[in-house]
DNA sequence: CATGGGTATAAATTTAAACTATAAAAATAT
DNA sequence: ATATTTTTATAGTTTAAATTTATACCCATG
């Protein structure tokens, strides 16, 4: 048994095709049959049933693979042990952000980020938490920022910085006139919220429906989006509340419509999230530190109310 | 990097020497010298220093150590994955045993667990706690019996049998004409007490300290075997406690020195322990299974008070 | 029953691991 | 100091393993 027939199970498991495997792994798909057949007949048990297609896991196979996995994670961090060592901050690294995290904190920090650590090779990819929950388990991602907690049992989390909401009360509603509005005021009935999923922790309030079941299903919004949310609102559907951080660059007209919360705001914890197998810890901390150090100058608030989102 | 390459690191790691190494891993030292070359070549670091007799591991060398240990337990259990399934329950099995329980114990059980899975090769050492602790951390012992909790991190334990103790009273000692003792009828000044740490637990009484100290160095026990305990208590150095197994088959003569203690009498928990890895799990569910088997028709006490080990 | 989308097998090639023999280095003994 | 022993490294060879190319085979589907 060696760490490279393991890799070639983990790619077959994964694509339930020898070639694509191969593929994946830069070489010929004979040599995938081989040594899967050569592994299988050390171990004298089948990993893999070909009579089904796509391909299918025996149950032994299934357990194998799950150990595999295990193997190769422990694997893989040897060379995390040899980068620490050399104080090396480089190599591919696959980082997901939440759709609304994106657009505000990205452009923050990213080009310091690749001038402080020129040897990383960032691959960012805008995927939902559900997404980012699945790829980080099967190791196809490094890390995400997402919001927290997730309280997931395979995922760490780390708080990077508490983000507060402000509501956006359009002309006309109920509360416009009002200048520090309280969560007291928010009432389910006309708020719009975030695909995403959020909800008020503790049962506070729990709002954690989003805005779909509000309006009788005449419409569905797939994007999530911050943009769209706020036209919905202008068109008189409801108020809504906006992470802060994409409050800084609306047009001047619109943020009229802004009301900060009393203090403590309602926030949203934004965490940078990995594997409790905690491979590539040097490049987690190297972005933790560059968007900490961007966030102080950016969010001022202290005293906040974090709220979390819905756990699935 | 190859699964071989990381036994040999650890071989090496564990002998400090190429040579014996290689004997061990049954290979010629040449192969160890070229595959730990080639291994540091690829990583771009020394891990042993050659430089020093005998020879040691450099700063990373011992982190590489670590890991290297982490995923050739990983890599073992694949194997235990395919035994399980087969329902295998065999190969080599390396379990401890410490003084105390290892007489009385083993030929209780030994001979129908052979019967019962006659695959196994059992390789029983006699060990003492500490010696168990030790090997049990770097994998060369399997499995252990001994008295817990130990309360170790890298250690699980699971509880077979809870051995009460019975008071060896010798004539002319204050409590000898008394029928059933309670515990608080002992007294710290003239108790003989077992080498290997015992200790009533949550204060009760703190006995932790060995007999050694009550007899000003006069002389010192090694070997904390029962039997010199019995003969020194019979020379009125003390009375002592015995585990229950103990007392049954002793002369009938020196049976008339035994008082049993008022229930709940102090019991010590005799548990199979084992590395939190959990390699070759079959054999020891098997273990567990057939030991507390016999031991059910041998210990009928119920309402035990359970005395732990010194924990180091 | 031909075609496409797979996996398996055969044979050749390349690469890697292991061995034998021996050199080199360091420690110990004479 | 010099020989002897112990131990690791290197060279050259052999053996075994991994990979490749080419092709056979299987089976579902048009």
């Amino acid at each position: 048994m060696t760490i490279t027939q393991l890799n070639y199970v983990l790619a077959i498991a994964e694509h339930k095709n020898f070639t694509k495997a191969a593929e994946k792994c830069f070489v010929t798909q004979p040599t995938l049959s081989t040594q899967i057949q050569k592994l299988e007949e050390e171990l004298d048990i089948i990993i893999f049933d070909r009579g089904k297609k796509p391909i299918e896991l025996t149950d032994v196979g299934s357990k194998i693979v799950l150990q595999a996995q295990n193997i190769v994670n422990e694997a893989n961090r040897i060379q995390d042990i040899v980068d620490q060592q050399k104080g090396f901050v480089g190599g591919e690294f696959k980082l997901g952000i939440i759709p609304t995290i994106m657009p505000t904190l990205l452009p923050m920090f990213l080009k310091l980020f690749i001038k402080r650590f020129p040897k990383v090779k960032l691959k960012i990819e805008e995927l939902t938490t559900e997404e980012i929950i699945t790829r980080i388990k099967d190791g196809h991602l490094d890390a995400a920022i997402a919001a927290t907690p997730l309280e997931n049992e395979h995922i760490k989390e780390r708080p990077l910085y508490y983000e507060p909401f402000v509501a956006y009360v359009p002309q006309n509603h109920r509360l416009h006139e009002k200048n520090k509005i309280s969560v007291s005021d928010l009432e389910i009935g006309d708020m719009l919220l975030l695909e995403d999923g959020h909800c008020f922790r503790d049962g506070v309030i729990n709002l954690c429906k989003t805005f779909k079941d509000h309006i009788d299903d005449n419409f569905q919004l797939e994007s999530g989006s911050i943009e769209t949310l706020i036209k919905l609102s202008n068109e008189e559907l409801g108020m809504t509340l906006l992470p802060y951080l994409h409050t800084l660059d609306m047009k001047e007209k619109l943020k009229d419509n802004l009301h900060y919360f009393e203090e403590p705001s309602p926030a949203r914890e934004v965490s940078i999230i990995y594997h409790k197998s905690e491979l590539k810890l040097q490049i987690i901390d190297a972005l933790q530190q560059v968007i900490t150090g961007v966030i102080r100058g950016a969010i001022a608030f202290h005293n906040v109310n974090i709220i979390s989102p819905l756990a699935k």
